[in-house]
RNA sequence: GGACGCUUAGCUCAGUUGGGAGAGCAUCGCCCUUACAAGGCGAGGGUCACUGGUUCAAGUCCAGUAGCGUCCA
């Protein structure tokens, strides 16, 4: 073995041979175990949010793989509606070809398709560099044939159940990427902006109560008024009270428009009147659904300003007696050009009462960045209210659990008042939606042409055109963990791997996905008894991965690690040029690159998968967002390489030895009996913390173990054994050394895959385990019989020993090579007998000449002290010590002891808490006085004898 | 405005039912000792955001304040 551990040299050959052997299917036996990976962009490339739930995810797998589950994690990909169809735009158009609309529809998805077949691999290749366990035999995709039929099958039967419904709404319009988006991909953003007071003058010479001929309505949005088809006012406000009824003159467009009454109107905001425009902002529709008021569509699906208003009645049907029209010299104006002509107009006629500054909530298109206008369509809905019924019932009921239990109120609160789920989308890229139209407009929904044709009796003389839109990503997605076992098949894996046991995903897409997957799971899969069946038991939700300074990574932001990076190391150049490579802007290119030479002025190292895995691992605390910290990660790295040289001595001194596998007389060591024991504890830790998702203790658990135990103590305690013990002490020793080195390598795979697997290969013949791979050995069991009580305290003893003397070398400068000889003081026969049955591992350890024990009667020279319980140790000061270093050593240890010794005496004088405290806590604190009373003596007598000197 | 979360060592974070404040990194000192200098040994460092309350006892429970963050309106 090199005596430096490089990842590189063996992660990418294990995988491969993992793959190719099988090992991440299924077993076939056993319970089920299942996770569905929450599928990526197929055309995607991998971030830090995906390393972190990934390796939770692969974590847990593995664990129950070993553990004798039948464990399935689901690999597939999502076809990412928007994000592709603008992705490839973008790639056309950078190449000079043609863009979607002189392609048409059928060339640009072809195109689409090429694309993903190009970058389809990018990921799945870069998850293979995470170890990931995934089944890569049962990958799926969104748009492959199983699961574009199961979203046909899910859309018919809601259709048919009446839960699914066409019809024209006030929708969350991109006028940028032109389709309707939902409310979730809608950002609201506080901007600084105006509010407008408009005059509209009222017909007929009515007039206000105070003598005015018009009434002032405040807007921010100006440019809506041509589709204003009401002003309301409140019904209890009495200064309006005699003009409701009454109608105003609306001016540019000089339409006749009535004064309304409506609760909706905020008497204390503004004038208290407010102008209505239904067909252009989400309150104003519902005012005009209660009143009855004609709906006025006044922009096209640009945002610009139409030549002829496109006029509604409330329900949606087209309203022909109503007309809007639109003075020539607004038609076509872009709605931020429309705004400021209106205003100047308004002016112009003295009809502008007043600009003020306002803070508005301005909606934006999470995708475009663009400006969303409410915009009145033809959409589809998914009717949802009873499924979120029943999808928080399994909540409520405990049948999901969400980690950390605080979720749930996010989930709760969105499900109370959810909204009508609008499915279809305006783009060419997705699902497209099983609904046929007559020439008539009539709709027929069924699996295909032929289905519907069958259906409706509809011969080849009707003309029949499929609807042009297709399906929010996310029904598909919706549809996740039952579509890709083969549904609507009822196949045995569903029934073996329904329900899912957990679900590990980010809390951010909480209502996108998570509340969505239980409400159409819950739907369409029910077990024997009719009960809905749901789509997993627990979700697992992880914070967001930010950069060191807890900023979300973004590219725009050029603060992006990519985990390969970390895994493989990156030059400061290639960082850089990977940073600003595509940016469009020069001054946030070179802002970027600043910061970046800053950060990484050497570039980053290559660290390996399982450096970054268990950083990953070891930040997980629950629930909470993580600061990126590279030291973090480097720490974590010298871990492996620690682990890595602990098991070069292990198999040096083992391999082709007699490692008591056939059978020889075995003499176990104090220390073999200890790192058993303590062996034993951390897996029983280990696994409680797995399942209890504590990825972050888990870590820290083996960590500990195997630096603080396993390398700092036991390793050191092995050496005198095998250097002069008997054949049978050294055959038990080098028996335990490859014993627990195997056995903690199982601990670890989980976590650290790839160099467990590398090492184990090597020690596991030596344990007496002969297997072609780590990965499908039982993950280490609890067995309380291998801890020996006695043997932690006698061991806890001789560090006790050891670390005073060394405490004493390293106060007094007293060089680590130099053997010392000690005399022993106050031995009493269980310190004598650990004495006698340690001597080596003394001397070893604490770099010892020699140990001699003192007569209780007889005053050794002036030492330097320490103490084991009353045992007394000395280092002669002669020539080593110098007098007033010893002195301020002491006093050191003075001090401390006294205010501990001070805290604990308070407590014991406080009646109360005397009185009050349970008596094992009680007995802890007179335990704790006199241990300390007894140190503080000892101590302070030490100190006056050397001052005397 | 409503809901939730966070504030602990210089930095990144643990702290499980209330009972002697922890880890990693960084810092300081001594060491290239045949597993490991990506290392060994030793040491220093905290008014647990603030105020009040409950309790014999509060980082932990309760109320409030401040700052930060997220979601919703």
């Amino acid at each position: 073995m090199d005596t430096k551990f490089n990842p590189s040299n063996i992660e990418q050959a294990l995988y491969q041979a993992w793959e190719e052997k099988g090992y991440f299917k299924p077993a076939g036996q056993g319970d089920a175990y299942c996770i569905m990976i929450p599928p990526p962009n197929v055309t995607g490339s991998l971030h830090m949010g995906h390393a972190f739930q990934q390796t939770i995810m692969d974590a847990l797998t593995r664990y129950k793989r070993m553990d004798g589950h039948n464990a399935l994690w689901q690999m597939g990909t999502d076809h990412a509606g928007i994000a592709t169809q603008m992705v490839v735009e973008r790639k056309l158009a950078a190449e000079g070809q043609p863009d979607r609309h002189q392609l048409g529809r059928e060339k640009f998805i072809d195109k689409v398709w090429q694309w993903k077949e190009e970058s389809g691999g990018t990921i799945t290749r870069q998850m293979r560099r995470l170890g990931n366990s995934l089944d890569w035999t049962r990958e799926r995709f969104t748009m492959d044939d199983g699961l574009s039929n199961a979203v046909k099958e899910v859309f018919v039967r809601l259709y048919q159940d009446d839960l699914i419904y066409r019809g024209k709404r006030l929708v969350n319009w991109d006028p940028k990427l032109q389709t309707a988006i939902s409310d979730l991909e809608v950002e609201n953003k506080e901007k600084q902006g105006s509010i407008w007071h408009l005059r509209y003058p009222l017909a007929d010479g009515a007039v206000t109560k105070d003598g005015k001929n018009y009434l002032v309505v405040a807007t921010t949005r100006p440019e809506t008024m041509l589709g204003d088809t009401a002003v309301a006012v409140n019904p209890a406000d009495e200064r309006y009270q005699a003009l409701v009824g009454k109608e105003i003159i609306l001016p540019l467009v000089n339409r006749r428009i009535p004064i309304i009454a409506d609760d909706y109107v905020d008497q204390e905001f503004g004038t208290g009147c407010v102008k209505i425009t239904p067909a252009h902002d989400f309150n104003d529709y519902d005012v005009g659904k209660r009143n009855n008021l004609p709906m006025v569509n006044v922009l096209s699906p640009t945002a610009e300003v139409v030549a002829q208003g496109e006029v509604y009645y409330a329900d949606g049907t087209a309203n022909n007696e109503f007309s809007a029209d639109i003075p020539a010299d607004l038609q076509g104006l872009d709605r931020f050009a429309a705004r400021k002509a209106i205003v100047e107009q308004f002016e112009a006629a003295e009809l502008l009462e007043k600009i003020e500054p306002h803070t508005n909530k301005t909606p934006y298109g999470d995708r475009s960045g663009v400006v969303i206008e409410p915009y009145l369509t033809d959409q589809w809905y998914v009717r949802v209210e009873q499924m979120a019924k029943t999808a928080t019932e399994a909540v409520e009921n405990g049948d999901i659990q969400f980690v950390p239990k605080q979720y749930e109120n996010m989930y709760f609160s969105w499900m109370r008042d959810i909204q009508d789920w609008c499915i279809s989308r305006q783009l060419w890229w997705g699902h497209r939606i099983p609904a046929w139209y007559d020439e008539q407009g009539q709709v027929y929904v069924g699996r295909d042409e032929a289905e519907v044709r069958k259906q409706y009796q509809l011969d080849d003389t009707v003309a029949l055109k499929q609807d042009d839109d297709v399906l929010d990503t996310w029904f598909s997605s919706a549809l996740w963990t039952f579509s890709t076992l083969g549904w609507p098949d009822n196949t045995e894996d569903l029934k073996t791997f329904h329900p899912t046991d957990v679900l590990v995903t980010g809390f951010d897409i909480i209502f996108f996905w998570v509340a969505r997957m239980i409400m159409m799971t819950m739907h369409f899969i029910k077990d024997e008894n009719g009960k809905p069946q749901v789509p997993f038991k627990t979700v697992y939700v992880t914070g967001l991965i930010r950069d060191d300074e807890g900023n979300k990574m973004s590219k725009s932001k050029g603060n992006v690690i990519d985990p390969l990076d970390m895994i493989d190391g990156i030059s400061l150049d290639d960082l850089i040029e990977k940073r600003t490579g595509n940016m469009m802007q020069p001054k946030l290119a070179a802002k970027i690159e600043k910061r970046t030479r800053k950060e990484f002025a050497d570039g980053i190292e290559a660290h390996g998968t399982d450096a970054l895995r268990f950083t990953l691992a070891a930040l997980a605390s629950t629930g909470r967002d993580i600061n990126w910290d590279m030291k973090r990660l480097e720490g974590y790295r010298n871990f492996c390489n620690k682990l890595w040289n602990a098991s070069r001595y292990v198999l040096m001194n083992t391999e082709g030895q007699d490692c008591g596998q056939d059978g020889g007389e075995l003499d176990y060591s104090l220390a073999d009996k200890w790192i058993l024991g303590r062996l034993q504890q951390t897996v029983q830790s280990v696994r409680g913390h797995f399942d209890q998702y504590r990825f972050d203790l888990l870590a820290q658990n083996l960590y500990e173990f195997t630096w603080n135990q396993f390398c700092d103590w036991y390793l050191e305690l092995t050496k005198p054994v095998l250097n002069s013990g008997s054949e049978a002490q050294q055959r038990a020793t080098r028996k335990t050394l490859v014993t627990v080195l195997e056995t903690l390598l199982r601990l670890m795979h989980p976590v650290m895959p790839f160099i467990s697997e590398e090492i184990w290969l090597k020690v596991a013949p030596l344990a007496g385990v002969n297997a072609s791979t780590i990965m499908l050995q039982p993950f280490p069991s609890f067995q309380a019989d291998k801890i020996d009580e006695s043997a932690i305290a006698d061991v806890e003893w001789l560090k006790t020993f050891i670390l005073g003397v060394r405490n004493i070398r390293g106060e007094m400068n007293i060089s680590p090579n130099k053997p010392l000889s000690v005399l022993v003081k106050n031995v009493s026969t269980s310190d004598q007998n650990i004495l006698d049955q340690n001597d080596s591992f003394l001397r070893s350890l604490a770099k010892l000449d020699d140990i001699k024990v003192l007569a209780d009667d007889q005053k050794g020279p002036a030492s330097a002290t320490a103490y084991v319980g009353d045992m007394a140790i000395l280092i002669p000061m002669a020539g080593l010590i110098d007098k007033d270093a010893e002195l301020a050593r002491l006093k050191k240890a003075i001090d401390k002891n006294e205010k501990d010794l001070q805290r604990v005496a308070g407590k014991l004088k406080n009646e109360k808490f005397v009185n009050n405290a349970p008596a094992a806590v009680l007995q802890k604190e007179k335990d704790k006085q006199a241990e300390f009373e007894q140190a503080l003596n000892k101590l302070k007598q030490q100190y006056d004898e050397i001052s005397a000197l």
